[in-house]
DNA sequence: GTTCTTTCACGTCATAGTGT
DNA sequence: ACACTATGACGTGAAAGAAC
């Protein structure tokens, strides 16, 4: 297989898992569009072998799950109707809260009961355009951690992922956050407050403040960042004018004229031109200023650019990690829901045991 | 040891969705 | 209408393991 053919088989498994899921939760059955693309990877790890068996016995009452006792009514092949009190006292809460998935689901199941043979190519065609649509991992996630207490939720990950926003996360809302290339964070919080932490550092030791002061001395088109390191004896001021970048200077101890060298383990910082490729460990500075010159231009064009780019890239890289737990609740909720479907198996054999006593 | 395969993370682009 | 954000898609490189 190809690396792109790969990748592509890669993306197409994430995303018929999801579907899986996603429609088998409402009723423990499958539809048929799952199962014609059903990857065979799919069908290795999830042991749907014992869905048909539930099929055969016709259950009355499959829509009393939500928020109704779990009493459910099951027609026996022998003829009988028997009350049961299932395994499952009160309907799950679903992994996926999403609305919009919801939305989906209630479609995809009235057309498998209704006309799913009739229009099956076109309409799975089509339920798997809807259902491929961007679902909103934040949306998800935000109500996972909100509304669903009983939910098995992913703090490994969590503690393991968010190990660099924690120290971020003591600030007063930040409005934008930027890693360096050496991995430390700086965030501007709404306030004006820059934060710089270490990930590698623990906690709060990482952690440096800037603050903004607007002393009105500094020259138009910039800004006195007001430097309050922790450890440091005192505050040091520096400009960042207008088209200038501020660099993290990660070896020398040289600072420029305008900015007093840090001190201790504080990182030191250079504020340079932009060239044409920035260099590592930069940060914008704003530059409201006026422009002039296409020069000047050229330059508020690059530095747009790139401070695009690299909002883009910290945006891809929540995104991603959002991915990961989403796809992790997803694995848990499938785990929860075939521990589920076994028990009930062993219910309803358990029952026919019970209403069909052997004649010999 | 070298080559191939697989997996993972990343950066970038395009674009739908959302807020102002 | 515009700016911004979130996310899918794509290409790339590194790391680890398998095959030779």
């Amino acid at each position: 297989m190809s690396k792109c053919g790969r990748k592509k088989y890669i993306k197409t498994n994430l995303r018929q898992m999801t579907m899986e899921t996603v429609e088998s939760q409402q009723d423990g059955s499958v539809t048929d569009s799952v199962a014609e693309s059903k990857s065979a990877h799919m069908q290795t790890q999830t042991g749907q072998s014992s869905v048909p068996t539930l099929a055969q016995v016709s259950v009355a009452g499959a829509g009393t799950g939500r928020g109704s006792p779990a009493v459910t009514l099951v027609q026996l092949p022998s003829g009988q109707t028997v009350r049961v009190q299932g395994v499952i006292q009160t309907p799950q809460p679903s992994v996926i809260q999403s609305p919009q998935i919801q939305t989906v689901q209630v479609a995809t199941i009235a057309e498998t009961d209704e006309s799913a043979e009739s229009e099956g190519v076109i309409d799975s065609h089509k339920r798997r355009e809807i259902l491929s649509r961007r679902p909103s991992y934040r949306k998800i996630l935000n109500e996972l951690s909100s509304d669903v207490p009983g939910v098995p939720k992913i703090e490994e990950e969590k503690s393991e992922e968010e190990r660099t926003p924690p120290n971020i996360a003591t600030m007063a809302v930040p409005t934008s956050i930027y890693q360096t290339s050496t991995g430390q964070y700086i965030a501007i919080a709404q306030g004006g407050a820059i934060q710089i932490s270490n990930p590698g550092s623990d906690g709060v030791q990482g952690l440096q403040a800037l603050t903004m002061t607007d002393s009105g001395a500094p020259p138009p088109g910039a800004t006195i960042v007001q430097y309050a390191a922790q450890s440091a004896d005192g505050t040091q001021q520096f400009f960042v004018p207008g088209s200038q970048v501020l660099v993290q200077d990660e070896e020398t101890e040289l600072a420029p004229s305008h900015m007093a060298a840090a001190t201790g383990d504080m990182p030191t910082y250079q504020i340079r031109a932009p060239a044409t490729a920035l260099p590592q460990g930069v940060v914008m500075a704003a530059s409201p200023g006026s422009l002039h010159s296409p020069q000047q231009l050229a330059e508020e064009a690059t530095r747009k650019r790139e401070l695009r780019l690299m909002k883009n890239r910290e945006a891809a890289k929540e995104c991603r990690r959002r991915k990961k737990e989403y796809v992790k609740c997803l694995e848990s909720r499938v785990a929860v829901l075939e521990v589920q479907n076994k028990k009930l198996i062993e219910e309803l054999e358990t029952l026919k045991d019970i209403c069909s006593p052997k004649t010999d």
